[in-house]
DNA sequence: GTCTATACTGGGATAGAC
DNA sequence: GTCTATCCCAGTATAGAC
């Protein structure tokens, strides 16, 4: 019989609804985490029913999922990069996080997912994306720039650690320490410039052998 | 008439019921949040019923902001001290950062609260409390070590900020970074010991003139 | 001051029409 | 693929006994 035939061919784009309800999410998941975010929230402002959230993701937890796949991904991709093992220490290392801290400018919710995880959910989540590779690379670098003599002595890994939290902290608590500049945006391109330039001026100078 | 004029006299200690339940409350708060946390797990925590928690605190945003002042007295006051204004700057900076240090390894909460309080509150029940005095008190001590000359020349604001993020990451984001270090409890002595010094070192290494 | 019991609400998840 | 309607649990808050 095949009665009901008809198409209805309008705004249904299954793959640019999905990226649009993982845009919504990241926002909400920055800034309340995985138990904290309301799916009716990430649905009003996507501009579609609950319903649709549990149709493509199946679960909340499904969607915290996707959210995080996606926004780690690129993170990850360069921190994979081969070429970081070769050339100048101290050039690629400020190169590395110049990048960084460039792609947490663009996308500030990114570090704000990440603090949630570790203090919320004990990074359950995190560890399965493998963002350990990050640090990894970082690491590599510091101890290749203290071997060629251009780096003084230094714990790579808590180094590591203490690098990204110099470059971090400043887009994590923007809201908390935007008090400290009435007049400014913290999130302007001149802040973020400045931001950027002291940030690295003060870990690549407190490197120096 | 006044029948009964039984006295209770066991355990009722206010203060004491009061302050243990700050304790559940700080540890709740610090891993969700004010609007992740629940009252529930407070209470137990504390071993008293949740009727308890409204009727010191009256309701769940009152406690969380008698945790929040609690919290960050110890801070404040520490940043309100005259003596940072004089002597040294190289010398009292280092002093002034390694008693943050210290204060975050003994209660990692905190940083996990003013966290929170960015990502989830937007600051708002941050502002209230004047933790702005912090950072005005470490941007003082950099201008006064620009001005003598020990210092690099600097933003002061950004710096600070950036030198908190420094000192905080690594506990905020512990449950994150801990798989870099399988064997290792990173709020030992040793491992803290070795995440001050590094951070230390790095921040006035990188100041230097 | 401390408890038990419960009213009330918000939000995760699902059924089923279209 | 998208919607409306609804179920139901979890969680805040309060009433009232002792």
């Amino acid at each position: 019989m095949k009665v009901k035939l008809k198409q209805p061919a309008q705004t249904r784009d299954a793959e640019a609804t999905k990226s649009r309800i993982l845009d919504a999410a990241e926002e909400e998941f920055a800034a309340s985490g995985l138990s904290g975010a309301r799916t009716e929230a990430i649905a009003a402002h996507t501009g579609v029913t609950k319903a649709m959230l549990y149709y493509y993701f199946a679960s909340k937890e499904g969607l915290y999922e996707a959210v995080l796949e996606r926004a780690f991904s690129e993170h990850i991709q360069a921190a994979l990069d081969p070429s970081w093992s070769v050339g100048d220490p101290a050039e690629k290392l400020e190169l590395f996080i110049r990048q960084f801290l460039a792609r947490s400018a663009v996308n500030p919710n990114i570090p704000a997912i990440v603090a949630h995880e570790a203090m919320q959910n004990k990074g359950k989540y995190y560890k399965q994306v493998g963002v350990i590779a990050f640090y990894q690379a970082m690491a590599s670098i510091l101890d290749r720039g203290m071997n060629a003599g251009v780096f003084r002595k230094v714990d790579p890994y808590h180094t590591a650690v203490t690098i990204v939290g110099a470059c971090v902290f400043y887009f994590c608590s923007r809201e908390n320490i935007k008090h400290l500049w009435a007049e400014k945006d913290i999130l302007s391109p001149e802040m973020v410039r400045t931001h950027m330039d002291e940030a690295i001026q003060l870990i690549m100078n407190g490197l120096k052998a």
